[in-house]
DNA sequence: CGGCATACG
DNA sequence: CGTA
DNA sequence: GCCG
């Protein structure tokens, strides 16, 4: 891949171009003269034009480079750059605020100030010159960060080496074809298209608007659409772009194979005539809500209908999201309806005092005038849950926005751009899912003025989208609800009560870990230096190097000099100390202390060799042994763990195929093995947890859930799908029996193809003394096939699934024990056990009197963890492996 | 020199 | 001992 | 292997 980067900011371009030189191995190509080549670093290939570069990459195109265009004359010819298959124009652009104060401080270090009227020179003409091509990027990405890392971890989640922007797959390019088909509608009402397609040939394409021969609508052919009025179905003349691709293909050049891509969901009138013709699959844009009546019409008919993706969002989300208002409640909007009491009970009464904690913040009020008592929000809660059976239609569900509330961690959109959207809404605590009917669902309807007011200057696409999509009379683009509170919207956290993180800590839960390292090479070697371990037996050994490894991760710049990251951290106030550490590393000016869990004889003599020759010779050995491969592809196998596979590797096993042969695991169990092996898309995972939470609502009222894992994590990809289930009010029985008749549910339509482990809340076991209440979990394979958008293509794939339920007060505690990386989940409890606490997944402890806490009046995983005396970490820096 | 996360199958 |  |  060729990856052309153009932009305006200075910084963010940098940025960029750093983060794939030094996390994906790019190679750095630029078009120059030769006066300019001692300036700069020395692993750069220098080329007289923009033809000699294009050659060069030409000859090596399975390589990865990337050339940047940071000023105006060393610009490179894009339009020959374009040409090419393997080339991507990647845009990136940053607030006229960043870019602002990036350009003083260029000017700062130069001797001279910028005045705001030759920055706006400079804008008019280097953005001007560049905007044709910015806006025929590929893809455009918005970075609203100041902050380097923030950056990094937002370009990571937009998977910048995903192969299909280079050349879109069938669907995307059928789709494209549709939309270009709409491009040529005559109809007043909305611009559609389709395309009938049989053995990736195009048979027919269609667009709406009056039939041959009349005047076109445009022209007022059609009377009814020329009135305005929503009305007269009966009186329209146009034809639908589905017929019309249908008519033109004629009967008997549908056949079997058949496929029809939409750039709208059909009409059920459409929809009829689709059935009728034979045609067995339907593809849509996600960008439009599916017609009920359509959907259950291709369900009775089996076709399949389902959605493609397009990679066309502009990354301008983040300052949409920073616009709304999120922080504080406004006068207008805190309309509270009638207090309930009679629901509040016992909530009311009690206090976080039992927790022990004097000076938890939680018992202060809140100064803000938008401190609720108890009782009024028990009161707000139960109006907005009985709002959320009548979803669909009107959408009018909240009069009173709780986007004004700092508590909502869940996005929603009416279409699913996921890995475009995470890494920004993430920034902001919030998750991103598509399930539309969860509890304490908050569509905008009365957003939408909200969402239209935005006006940010860098923000025009996004207007675009909104605007079109009301235009399309679709679902709004965006609806807030309750992530971490599912079940009690309320929970009001004030970001000045969060306990801070601290990077030098030993605990890898109180440091923020990016979700790519920019030394992931040498975290690389200590991952395999841990492996070695763990299949040599050295349990202790391995948790050392883990430990190591994560605080590697935890160092957000690149690693340059062994004072960086082994001696740099700085010494505390504690006067005593820093002159302690200033006689031991005799920098007196520079008083420092030794970074934790990195040992002085082992692991950072590793480290120091890493730093002076690029490698660390240990690891390098192992991971060109033969061994060490073997005993990887073994390992992969569900049941072989390290032990059984490095004894099998020892004992001359060559590969998973012998031990097939040998009758030792079966060719499903391998293959199984291959499936769970490859990664899954954001995409899929919210599908596949749609799935599961259609099937969970046919059982529970008003399931509250949170997809978890690696996905709430902001991975890009993650290895298996965790949803967490929980519901109100409900009793243990009721959640025991849910799973089992969940699990029943996905058993019955072939979805859930093998049951792992069942497990219910409050099961007696002899190794249990009390009768705690425990997480009920089912860990399953399911089936995933086409219509979840599986990236294997048009086979059928098998994905690990884990259910979890939890009963209503252990919620955010589950989601906190099944967010977390191993790390962060064993740093979490070796913490909480010095402060006298012992934490499982579902309850809290006395750890000298066994006593529970109860954890019924937590609000959220942040307000959780500040109850247990730790910061609140984002997710997406919860990356500590 | 003891401790290093916790639970289930 | 293997897995989440 | 590292920390206290």
């Amino acid at each position: 891949m060729f990856i052309a980067l153009i932009g305006v900011d200075h910084k963010t371009l940098e940025w960029t171009q750093k983060y794939l030189q030094e996390v994906h191995g790019f190679i750095l190509l630029q078009v120059c003269c030769d006066s300019q080549k001692e300036k700069t670093a020395n692993d750069t290939k220098y080329f007289n034009s923009t033809a000699t570069m294009i050659d060069y990459a030409t000859e090596r195109w399975q390589n990865n480079f990337v050339t940047p265009s940071l000023d105006s004359s060393s610009s490179v010819d894009f339009d020959l750059f374009l040409r090419r298959p393997f080339t991507l124009l990647v845009a990136v652009e940053t607030t006229l605020a960043n870019m602002m104060q990036n350009m003083q401080s260029i000017g700062h270090k130069n001797g001279h100030s910028f005045t705001i009227n030759q920055f706006a020179d400079f804008y008019d003409t280097t953005y001007k010159a560049r905007r044709d091509k910015i806006s025929q990027a590929h893809i455009n990405i918005f970075n609203p960060y100041t902050n380097e890392q923030d950056y990094i971890s937002l370009l990571h989640s937009v998977n910048l080496l995903d192969e299909q922007r280079l050349r879109p797959n069938w669907d995307t390019y059928f789709m494209e074809l549709a939309d270009l088909a709409s491009q040529r509608s005559n109809c007043m009402k909305r611009r559609v298209g389709a395309v009938l397609t049989q053995d990736k040939r195009i048979v027919s394409t269609g667009y709406n608007g009056t039939p041959k021969g009349l005047t076109n609508c445009t022209q007022g052919g059609c009377p009814r659409c020329n009135n305005g009025v929503e009305q007269g179905f009966a009186e329209c003349l146009c034809l639908h772009a589905e017929e019309n691709a249908l008519l033109e293909a004629g009967r008997t050049r549908i056949g079997d194979s058949a496929v029809l891509y939409c750039n709208t969901c059909p009409c059920l009138g459409c929809a009829i005539k689709i059935v009728q013709t034979g045609i067995k699959e339907v593809v849509y844009n996600q960008a439009y809500r599916v017609d009920d009546k359509t959907a259950q019409l291709f369900e009775n008919a089996t076709v399949s209908c389902f959605f493609t993706n397009f990679f066309t969002l502009i990354f301008t989300i983040y300052p949409l999201l920073t616009h709304l208002n999120l922080k504080r409640p406004t006068n207008n909007l805190m309309k509270q309806p009638p207090s309930d009491k009679s629901t509040t009970d016992d909530d009311s009464t009690q206090s976080s005092d039992e927790h022990d904690n004097p000076d938890d913040p939680d018992n202060k009020d809140d100064d803000s005038e938008a401190t609720l008592s108890e009782s009024e929000m028990v009161g707000e809660k139960r109006k907005r849950r009985s709002g959320s059976g009548s979803r669909s239609g009107s959408g009018r569900i909240v009069e009173e926005g709780i986007i004004y509330n700092h508590d909502i961690r869940f996005i929603s959109f009416s279409f699913n751009p996921s890995i475009e959207l995470v890494g920004a809404a993430t920034k902001l605590g919030l998750t991103v899912t598509s399930d539309l009917t969860s509890s304490d669902l908050i569509i905008y309807e009365s957003c939408q003025v909200e969402l239209t007011q935005l006006s940010h200057p860098d923000n025009s696409v996004c207007q675009h989208w909104i605007t079109d999509s009301a235009a399309a009379n679709t679902t709004l683009p965006i609806c807030l609800y309750n992530l971490n509170t599912s079940y009690d919207p309320n929970a009001f956290e004030d970001p000045a009560l969060d306990i801070q993180p601290d990077s030098t800590s030993k605990y890898a839960c109180w440091r923020t870990h990016p979700l790519v390292s920019p030394n992931e090479e040498l975290v690389d070697a200590l991952r395999v230096l841990k492996q070695d371990r763990i299949a040599r037996d050295e349990k202790w050994n391995a948790l050392a190097y883990t430990r190591a490894l994560s605080m590697v991760k935890s160092f957000p710049h690149r690693i340059r000099s062994k004072d960086d990251i082994l001696l740099s951290v700085p010494a505390s106030d504690d006067e005593e100390d820093a002159a302690s550490a200033a006689s031991t590393y005799k920098h007196p000016r520079t008083p420092t202390k030794p970074v934790k869990n990195i040992g002085d004889k082992k692991i950072k003599a590793k480290i120091e060799e890493w730093l002076n020759y690029g490698r660390v010779y240990e690891a390098e050995k192992i991971r060109g042994s033969d061994m060490h491969s073997i005993y990887h592809s073994l390992y992969s196998i569900q049941g072989i763990g390290p032990k059984k596979a490095f004894e099998l590797s020892r004992s001359g096993v060559r590969s998973v195929d012998e031990l097939v042969d040998n009758g030792k695991i079966t060719q499903d169990d391998a293959t199984l093995a291959q499936h769970l092996n490859n990664s899954i898309s954001r995409d899929e995972v919210e599908r596949i947890a749609n799935y599961v939470m259609g099937h969970a609502r046919s059982l529970l009222a008003h399931p509250s859930y949170a997809i978890c894992g690696g996905f709430r994590r902001a991975k890009p990809m993650s290895n298996d799908i965790d949803i967490i289930i929980t519901q109100h009010g409900a009793s243990v029985a009721q959640l025991n029996h849910f799973l089992v008749a969940l699990t029943d549910s996905l058993q019955s339509t072939g979805f859930l193809t093998k049951l792992m482990r069942q497990v219910s809340l409050c099961v007696a076991s002899n190794r249990r003394k009390e009768d705690h209440d425990y997480q009920s979990t089912m860990l399953g394979v399911v089936e995933s096939s086409r219509k979840f958008g599986t990236s294997e293509g048009e086979h059928p794939q098998y994905r690990r699934l884990d259910v979890i339920v939890a009963k209503p007060a252990s919620f955010h505690l589950e989601i906190l024990s099944w967010t977390g990386s191993v790390m962060y989940e064993r740093d979490l409890r070796s913490y909480v056990r010095r402060h006298k606490l012992k934490l499982n997944a579902s309850s809290v402890y006395n750890d000298t009197t066994d006593e529970e806490l109860d954890l019924s009046l937590v609000r959220s995983e942040r307000h959780l963890l500040r109850v247990l005396r730790l910061p609140w970490i984002a997710p997406q820096y919860r990356n500590c492996d």
